[in-house]
DNA sequence: TTGTAAGCGTTATCAA
DNA sequence: TTGATAACGCTTACAA
């Protein structure tokens, strides 16, 4: 009847080895104070001559707490989902709680297929940034869920004050002298926060009484498809149209603001002064560019803190209650950070 | 006496409201074939009318397989490490295991608790970038551990073929007629990868009776500090010395060659054309410079995709032992790719 | 300060 | 095809 043995080491060869009851092992490791000084190291020894090694999966059941969180992210290439899951990954020394992640959730149903299978890893909050699933259901998991530059209703989230964003670009266009200003775009990028980066944009440039123009380019996965699109906008669109004026370019995201840069670069063999260059997001990449790019940051480590916080927050109250319910979420907007270099002067 | 309940759905609220016994349910998930259409039926109503989720920490305690490998990279910003962690995640729809990941690891100390946590995890195996832990006491953690571009005596491992990189280097260089043959490194990469790619360069480059010249930037964790560096070596001994001859510069890093490149298209508004210029690591702002830059490319898929074959054969193999010892570790070498863009010809 | 025993939610063995 | 029952390794009342 027995079943054969795992042949790890538990708290019951310990306190056989030292003739304690496992309770008193056990207590060693979780309240040391209530063990006696001397029993302790008769304690200690016996654990390393037994090479002793936590299970955390017997506590995890034993305490219903697995100090993990479970990560969503929509792919693996873009920089920024990178860089949110790096930084994330990173506060494991501040807070101690580990990272299950899952990507490439395009698809609904896979995304959800994802979900499932983290909840039964039972972990004790989600963070996400695909946009897939509605918040609405997500309020309905029964754990706290944050979610990061995402529709967030029903679900506390952190977000970059995006329509900020597009005030500081036409800001700082407008500093430069330019006269036309021209939002470029892709058109996949038609979620919330692009809009916003557009809205503010926009109307700063009216309020200015500057004329503006929307190009969109095309874009699929392939980096070519991008470089090829922009670079016939920028010759069929942009080079011929506006002669005499300086031109400040708004680009939705840094990789096609250098794109622009680098075409500008080989035709020209510099940056041309009737051009000014903005991009969005402070990818690495922008300060790597033949000339470093002016660029307005998310200021990611904040949105990481922050989410943790929100997160920390809603886990430590949900404790209290058996099944989280959101009552009330809460939306926490970071200011992006102007970043200027040198496509601007 | 009785605990408080956790307030989840088990097996046994399943059993009581069909009437079956929780073996039953068991069975219902791991053997469903056992189980009779009709009673499948009934428990499969039982399940969504209870709106069960599945314990995969109970499963994991009760069967001693978690189908977790853990990770551990050295850091978060080198472009490298992003994508193989990326690739690695990305393999969970192919092979069900999920990922642990920490990082940061450029402590010996913090390291080895990383790996005791981790393997409080109960992970099944271990796949490790990072160097500062010797691989003898790697081979001792009683878990298949496969470690990728590092030190690898005593345990298995996958790595790019640096040396035939180098070669593959130095002949492109000399197919484009260059005269000097200039190898650009930084003292901190002193490790066997960047040795095994100078080594296959500098004898190639004699075995064509041609010069070379080795020469070293500083680097810090700063992005500047190398542009510095790099600038003055353009400047000071580069450009000044060699007049008239066509210059091989081979940069043992994408991101320093991407330097040399901006340098140049700065100074002269192209690259001119006694310059040749060649990376190592296919990174993707390689191919995003002002100028694609030619660079010998790790198969990074490719390395993912052995270390993983490797890591699961090996979990195989171990579990019909108890504890895992390592034999006879596999060592795999993948060719690199010569990937020739246009700062070669 | 320590021990007993029940419990966490599964799986596996054995018998029916 | 099903059910009792003992694991898995730890935590936690409660009693001593």
């Amino acid at each position: 009847m027995a079943r054969e043995r795992t042949g790890e080491v538990t708290f019951q060869d310990i306190a056989n080895f030292t003739g304690f009851s496992k309770t008193t092992i056990s207590r060693y490791f979780n309240h040391p104070g209530t063990v006696s000084e001397e029993n302790r190291k008769t304690i200690e020894k016996a654990l390393s001559s037994l090479n002793y090694s936590e299970n955390r999966v017997a506590k995890m059941l034993a305490k219903g707490k697995t100090d993990i969180i479970g990560l969503i992210i929509p792919n693996l290439y873009n920089g920024f989902y990178q860089t949110i899951q790096d930084l994330l990954i990173g506060t494991y020394d501040k807070y101690g709680y580990k990272f299950l992640v899952l990507s490439g959730s395009d698809s609904e149903s896979r995304e959800r297929r994802y979900i499932r299978e983290l909840l039964a890893y039972r972990i004790e909050g989600l963070i996400i940034l695909s946009h897939t699933i509605p918040s609405s259901e997500l309020a309905g998991l029964g754990i706290p869920v944050v979610g990061i530059e995402r529709e967030d209703r029903y679900i506390s989230s952190v977000s970059t004050d995006n329509h900020m964003g597009g005030v500081q670009a036409a800001k700082l266009l407008y500093e430069n002298d330019c006269d036309e200003y021209i939002i470029l775009n892709s058109p996949t990028a038609t979620d919330v926060p692009a809009f916003g980066r557009v809205m503010g944009f926009v109307e700063t440039v009216q309020g200015f009484k500057k004329p503006h123009t929307f190009l969109e380019y095309e874009m699929d996965s392939e980096y070519e498809t991008m470089v090829d699109s922009i670079e016939k906008i920028m010759k069929n669109k942009i080079i011929s149209s506006f002669p005499g004026k300086r031109k400040g370019i708004f680009c939705l995201s840094d990789s096609s603001a250098i794109v622009v840069l680098n075409y500008l670069f080989r035709t020209y063999g510099c940056l041309p002064e009737d051009y000014r260059i903005i991009g969005f997001d402070n990818t690495p990449a922008s300060k790597e560019a033949v000339l470093p790019l002016s660029t307005v940051g998310q200021q990611v480590e904040i949105l990481v803190d922050t989410a943790m916080s929100i997160l920390l927050d809603e886990i430590r109250t949900s404790k209290e209650y058996g099944r989280f319910s959101q009552k009330d979420p809460v939306h926490a907007v970071i200011p992006p950070r102007l970043i200027s270099r040198e496509t601007t002067d």
